[in-house]
DNA sequence: TGAGTGACTTGAG
DNA sequence: ACTCAAGCCACTC
């Protein structure tokens, strides 16, 4: 996928309000990407450790994290969701998704 | 060339 | 509420 797709997928997470979470596909569709989910994942996956994205705010479609339960990163990740608000109950979302 | 694999999603049982 | 299957797209042997 090319830089502009990129720069895209960017622009929407950043836009994604602290409290607020997006899910992949979500965020490929307003990144005008349709059925991208996978790549957006993807792109996250390779995102430098020093990146300032807010990456935390993009969760499952169901509302559960992307990680397996209890795991490094899901901890990493719930903990910076739990200081923006977002708390977690039975593994899933409590709050509600970004709406455009 | 092709099978396997995910930081995914949706629909059917 | 849970599991399965299929669709998805790029990457890795």
């Amino acid at each position: 996928m090319t830089e502009d797709n990129q720069q895209s997928v960017w622009q929407v997470i950043v836009a994604i309000p602290a409290g607020k979470v997006a899910s992949y596909g979500q965020v490929a569709d307003l990144a005008g990407l349709p059925r991208a989910a996978r790549w957006v994942g993807r792109l996250l996956k390779n995102l430098p450790a020093d990146s300032t994205l807010p990456w935390h705010r993009v969760v499952r479609a169901d509302g559960r994290l992307a990680f397996a339960t209890g795991s490094e990163r899901y901890q990493r990740q719930q903990q910076r969701l739990r200081a923006e608000g977002v708390l977690l109950r039975n593994n899933k979302i409590n709050r509600q998704y970004f709406q455009y």
